[in-house]
RNA sequence: GCGCCUGUAGCUCAGUGGAGAGAGCAACUGCCUUCUAAGCAGUGGGCCGGGCGUUCGAGUCGCCCCAGGCGCACCA
């Protein structure tokens, strides 16, 4: 599809050139060319505007100037059947359709790789995401997160980058003291000793079983002194549940190449060294016993404390110790994915990174909404601080995993997300992951028939030019639109864009399949070679099904 | 009060500055002796939150309102 803009933007720019030199009209710069799908069939494939800049330039109206180019313009007649001049000048390409079959043919010779690109030249992509601290099992929304980071990482690496994906652990800090203090309490309390338990601690029932397995690792907690039961209790305590979220995320098809612990940041000395970076730049300030970081200077609305009162650090302190940690292992871009609550955090962080001598615009994050869940259409309650939300997991063995990441990826990140667990368990209309893997499952059941009718593939010699049905061409556009298609996804970081595609795709191959079924149009009929042709064009969508149900961590299954 | 995000069909949401604004669900009407009816075809349903601007052209860009969400810590 890009080679044949460029072409037709060439042509065009050639027939400006002669058309007005022809007619007298000034010498005209020529802008880049640029194209649109028309809304509807009778506007043609391709649309352009072209006319519309240029009317101004030679003082004649669009139309009068899409007139001279169409007059003028000269095109391979295998690309393109016809140019017409529409509306108020707009220059409507009809492609031949002898191009779109070809496309056939790209998708089976490309297979599983036709869609990919090389725009990212190998260069390295950081994407971080999930980074739940280790304060309790991964909830719904942790899920979201996981399955946008993951499909985000798939397509950076389709169209080119070297994409690593990354866990950070924030395994330092208050909340881990907080989850000791939680864990002891409930141990003091399974011991029956009585015990005011921790007034923002963690609440979720998880905890008591969890007091139960530390107890178990760490003897003689329910006599021992705070000061060291507590470090002990959070330590163990986040180690299994980090255990336990590694798990989930497996099961959920989400496997990260680099786990980072926010302690070992302190523990190598680069906290330090960050720290020691922003004194020796000025950047720092004392505020009483606590130390500050002029954030201000570099665009944040306020500076930030890193030192408190008490000598212990922000959270912020060592987040800019890990982004220095990022810059410093040489990516040309990093992706955080965070949840919308974090959004005013992120002016803090490009300030450090400014302060830090880098650009800050290596840094792209990703706010994503909450996650309201549903079941049967009621709301489902979720607070952490009450300890009630529905886990990762539980979604995961009742809608299993190609449904929940496929729903979670059908909305903007900027867009909350209504997630009914009834409907995505429902395997039915409701269910747009089922309505797409089951054209993947149709598309191989065809290919079996075929075989037993004494038609197996591979199908890349067939005759395509007996694809001219309307429903097959506009199937062949679909597949032709893929490939630019996964590449703005990419770019944009908006795995919906695919879900959508796939939908899309799935339902000009579903219309097309019952539409004909019955007739003498059928797919496998009792002509040889037009039944070939059309296997060819089942073989492709089956392709490009498969190849971006991948992109999203989703299964094609072969049978459903 | 300030900042970020969001307002599109009854509901949930798509929609690269361009031509009667789309999909799914819900409602209604049809279609199964034949490649999967987990499907398809059709009908109804809209001041694209409001206003002003920029532009030949605005759901899309800018400004101002209105409504909702999230922030505005020596929490993360």
């Amino acid at each position: 599809m890009e080679q044949l803009k460029k072409m037709l933007g060439a042509a065009l720019a050639d027939a400006v050139a002669r058309a007005t030199a022809a007619r007298g009209w000034p010498p005209v710069a020529v802008p880049e060319v640029t194209w649109e799908y028309p809304p509807e069939p009778s506007f043609g494939d391709l649309s352009t505007t072209l006319s519309f800049a240029l009317a101004k330039q030679v003082r004649r109206s669009p139309r009068d100037v899409a007139t001279a180019i169409q007059q003028t313009l000269d095109v391979d007649p295998a690309l393109v059947a016809k140019v017409e001049v529409a509306g108020p000048g707009y220059l409507n390409v009809f492609v031949a359709n002898g191009w779109w079959q070809g496309v056939l043919r790209e998708v089976l010779g490309a297979g599983p790789s036709y869609g990919r690109a090389s725009i990212g030249q190998g260069q390295r992509v950081q994407v971080e995401f999930v980074s739940a601290n280790p304060t309790g099992p991964l909830h719904v929304g942790h899920g979201r997160g996981a399955a946008l980071g993951d499909a985000v990482a798939n397509l950076l690496e389709a169209v080119g980058y070297g994409v690593e994906r990354e866990y950070y652990i924030n395994d330092a800090g208050s909340q881990m003291r907080l989850l000791g203090e939680s864990v002891w309490a409930r141990h003091l309390e399974a011991k029956g000793k009585p015990v005011q338990f921790p007034e923002n601690g963690y609440h979720g029932e998880y905890v008591r079983e969890l007091a139960e397995r530390v107890s178990a690792v760490v003897p003689g907690l329910a006599d021992a002194e705070a000061e060291q039961a507590i470090p002990a209790c959070a330590a163990q305590a986040s180690q299994i549940l980090l255990g336990e979220i590694e798990a989930d995320l497996r099961a959920f098809g989400v496997v990260f190449d680099s786990w980072v612990s926010e302690r070992s940041l302190y523990d190598s000395g680069e906290v330090e060294a960050a720290l020691a970076t922003l004194r020796a730049g000025g950047y720092l300030y004392e505020e009483g016993k606590a130390i500050g970081f002029r954030a201000s200077d570099f665009g944040d609305e306020k500076d930030r404390i890193l030192i408190r009162s008490s000598g212990e650090p922000t959270y912020f302190t060592s987040d800019i110790a890990y982004h220095a940690n990022k810059i410093r292992r040489g990516f040309h871009r990093l992706i955080n994915i965070w949840g919308a609550d974090h959004g005013g955090y992120i002016p803090r962080v490009k300030a450090a990174i400014r302060a830090l001598d880098h650009d800050p615009e290596i840094l792209r994050v990703i706010l994503l909404q909450m996650v309201k869940v549903l079941r049967s259409g009621a709301p489902v309650p979720m607070s952490k601080r009450t300890g009630e939300f529905v886990e990762l997991r539980e979604v995961v063995n009742e809608v299993g995993k190609d449904a929940a990441r496929f729903l979670f990826l059908t909305r903007r990140s900027e867009a909350q997300l209504d997630f009914d667990i009834e409907a995505a368990k429902r395997q039915s209309m409701d269910n747009p992951v089922f309505y797409v893997q089951y054209g993947h499952a149709r598309a191989c059941s065809m290919a079996r028939k075929a075989a037993e009718a004494g038609l197996p593939g591979p199908y890349a010699d067939a005759d395509l030019a007996h694809l001219t049905l309307p429903e097959e061409l506009g199937i062949m556009k679909h597949l032709a639109i893929y490939p630019e298609m996964v590449l703005h996804s990419a770019l944009a970081h908006e795995p919906h864009r695919v879900t959508t595609h796939l939908q899309e795709l799935a339902a000009a191959f579903h219309g097309y399949f019952t539409k004909y079924k019955d007739s003498e149009e059928r797919v496998i009929s009792g002509d040889r070679d037009l039944s070939r042709a059309r296997l060819a064009m089942v073989a492709a969508v089956r392709q490009v099904i498969a190849n971006g149900l991948a992109l999203l961590g989703v299964s094609a299954p072969e049978r459903m």
